[in-house]
DNA sequence: GTCTATATTTGGATAGAC
DNA sequence: GTCTATCCAAATATAGAC
């Protein structure tokens, strides 16, 4: 596994990241050391520091690179019925959730990991994520489609239903992905009152 | 705040427990030092050794100590109708996640930090409480007042949405307990088809 | 029961050779 | 770009005095 002298320049930066993103979400940040992390890219420690500031650089732009996809990859069209551009959300945060599962769970769980600076740039992605669920909600009442006794508690009540996938699912279990979204829906469906 | 010799023996056990639980809810298990603990009780690091084995057992303990206290805690009649015991279990949950968030946020975060033989004594404690919610599903639609796609989907969906309320809670906030217990109880009857 | 002092390990980060 | 070697700080845990 361990590499000699220069090789494969081009690819260890993106590994670095992988191990990083893999080792933190499931021993947790402070569980993992640097040494950890070289050792499973197959590098010596000082490597990394060609790759980041320092440790904390390194969540912190997992985390920010994260949000931000999340962001650019989801799209809403505000002129369909809002139980449309509902089950897309579902559809979408789901699929995401368990195509990249330690990304979601770290920018859930390592918030906390980051220096004041860092946590407030990411908590601000975060808040956008969910305000484009809540837009959606709106949406709904306005249209007579949705009947929620509380908008703002009903996205965050649907998001941590939704990204508790994670916590369970497994890619070798009973259920495939697409049955996955067909049940949440119906639970989201009955939430939401349609 | 730091003491001198030999005051207050009968209490410093439990204000080692306290400490520890909301450090390490609050930074993380490894990111917790043993002289954080000790500086936050008021003692000397050595001091910490009398009341447990080590980091890992105290961490082990918490959690054992608060699945256990769940579970004791929790009154399930089964004679009644199976949405009034789903009352109460959303009831008890929301309440319960709501007076200890750090043994909840604990419970469901440091799983991962415990060596395997513990991980696998409080996981068994921790399916047995989600085994109660499941029984309170399968009743219901025995009882044709629910209606699932998958009763233990809907058993971890509900559980992840309860407990998310200590991810935005906060006690000076727009909402008291009881009516965070209303609306999230407009949302579980509509989510399980009643 | 608690303190002080310390052994021992491990961590993040840097310097300089190749 | 990567390695080797190393500095320095901080961690867990223990020993022995009071």
């Amino acid at each position: 596994m361990a590499r000699t002298h220069g090789s494969k320049a081009e690819i260890t930066g993106p590994l670095v990241r992988e191990s990083a993103l893999r080792l933190f979400a499931r021993h947790g940040y402070d569980a993992v050391s640097m040494r950890q992390i070289a050792a499973d890219v197959g590098v010596q420690v000082g490597t990394l520091y060609a790759y980041t500031a320092d440790k904390q650089a390194l969540l912190a732009d997992l985390l920010r690179g994260h949000m931000e996809e999340l962001l650019a990859e989801w799209s809403d069209d505000p002129a369909l019925p809002a139980l449309d551009r509902l089950k897309s959300f579902l559809r979408f945060h789901i699929q995401t959730s368990l195509k990249r599962p330690e990304a979601v769970f770290l920018s859930y769980m390592e918030l906390r990991s980051l220096a004041p600076e860092n946590r407030r740039a990411i908590a601000a992605l975060r808040r956008e994520y969910e305000d484009a669920l809540e837009a959606i909600l709106a949406s709904g009442e306005a249209e007579g489609t949705m009947k929620l006794p509380d908008r703002r508690l009903a996205t965050m009540a649907l998001i941590s239903m939704l990204t508790g996938v994670t916590n369970w699912y497994r890619e070798d279990g009973r259920l495939d992905q697409e049955r996955v979204v067909a049940i949440y829906w119906d639970l989201v469906r009955g939430a939401v009152g349609a």
